[in-house]
DNA sequence: CGGGTGTCAAGTGCATGCAATTGGAGCGCT
DNA sequence: AGCGCTCCAATTGCATGCACTTGACACCCG
């Protein structure tokens, strides 16, 4: 139009939800730890945006439980109680009851092999760190749930999973994970089968003995440089001015 | 401190939240149409606050699934289609059957008489708008669930139940408040029993029926004047610029 | 040496300004 | 008339600036 039309703003892909993005995975990997702080500036130099942008990504996080908002105060990722832990995995096993409800019987066989194979990295990603299980972990219930086509459902799975991977990252032992992927290809067997009944109990079981695995004492370690851990996340977004900026950072 | 310290900004109670409760509501009263236009800078003029404001709140209400926000586009109210409500209804089903587990045989006098209250307020307002009586409706569901002491599942169940009551407000007739009183008077009683079984059935029925009868087709309606809807709405902002900019306004 | 107090930097709350995008009105061409 | 084009007003996307709040440190006084 008019003049000319800049074909390099044609990224468009939102700001906001692509720092969303980031900040959650960094939170749900533990990279951020509950209770670290998230000053907007900070958050807006190492995305290369200003605070404006920073602080409405900072909003939705809040909505979704992730990030606790003090008025006149620094943002800080949320550090669920351990009732806060307990009622939100109760929330998620009746939802998630209803996601299997919703699927048994009905996946298509491409569905079923697009599960197996999550399942499968999930095995691979065995070595890895702890984090990054509980993360695949929780990737394969938000996969069920967008299974069912039901864009409220996959919303409230995925918020509800994302807040009961912050408090498992809190409590959890490494062992946890060994035996959820088990269940995991359980639940897709019985999924095929398509025995209602016996998949929502299954997943009830499997999520039930997660959370009450967490029941151990938390570990904290804060402290550390928030541009350091932010670093590999801010890499995703592609823009000249992070690099620029990164360079300058380092204020804290 | 320094020199002085105004207690004119002492107000502190966070506009963008005070601007969500009033287009919240102003949407679950139908006063907002699904689709109705929501441009920043209307709402600011409206509210007496600058579109940065204004924006922030479409992003809480769009995050809570009440309003749709597309890219370089106009925000509007949701739309959600009939697929959508009848998913809404299927989770609120399952989340509000756990509430009434959670309460079953727990709740004080002080509380079940405070259910009461709220019932008699819904008789009351019998002679009002469909609109107000579904509000009632929705905030007794709401009241249960804040009696969980719950924060979390008080918020799924106020979005879940918030949207529900927007579809309703598109599909259901007039008559279905009538019966919904006295489901409710029957959930109270077997909340004070303190059967949970029996309360989940009731529960379910509950929301089952009132789902059920939304299956009318829409009567759309569109086109009123934005500022015009939002006039008793903004009375709640106590700010003198509002009062100055309303007599402006008028440029739709 | 301890407790109140002044001062200040870091940080948030919000408004405003500017560039880019969009939808549509007007206009010409067929 | 119908179709496409150009241009413009309305509106969003985002950065920046300024006022206010808060917490911390140094300072002073008892």
């Amino acid at each position: 139009m008019a003049a000319r039309t800049s074909n390099k703003t044609s990224e468009s892909l939102d700001k906001v939800s692509v720092i969303c993005r980031a900040l959650r995975r960094a939170i749900i990997e533990q990279a951020l730890e509950p209770g670290a702080k998230l000053p907007e500036d900070s958050l807006g130099e190492r995305f290369g945006v200003s605070r404006t942008i920073a602080r409405h990504a900072l909003g939705q996080l809040a909505a979704e439980g992730l990030v606790e908002l003090r008025r006149n105060r620094i943002a800080v990722v949320a550090t669920p109680s351990w009732q806060e832990a307990r009622d939100a995995f109760d929330i998620r096993i009746e939802l998630e009851r209803l996601v299997v409800r919703q699927l048994a019987g009905k996946l298509t066989k491409a569905q079923i092999a697009e599960l197996n194979a999550h399942v499968d990295a999930e095995d691979r990603a065995r070595g890895s760190t702890d984090a990054v299980s509980i993360r695949l972990a929780t990737e394969f219930h938000i996969l069920l749930a967008q299974m069912t086509n039901s864009p409220i459902l996959v919303r409230y799975v995925s918020e509800v999973a994302y807040r009961c991977c912050l408090t498992l990252s809190l409590f959890s032992r490494p062992h946890s994970t060994e035996c959820a992927i088990n269940e995991h290809r359980a639940i897709i067997a019985a999924l095929g089968k398509g025995d209602a009944d016996k998949v929502m109990e299954l997943m009830h079981h499997h999520l039930d003995s997660v959370a009450n695995r967490a029941l151990v004492a938390p570990t904290p370690q804060r402290g550390r440089d928030l541009l350091d851990i932010l670093a590999p996340y801010a890499d995703e977004v592609t823009s000249e001015r992070v690099v620029k900026l990164t360079k300058v950072a380092r204020r804290g």
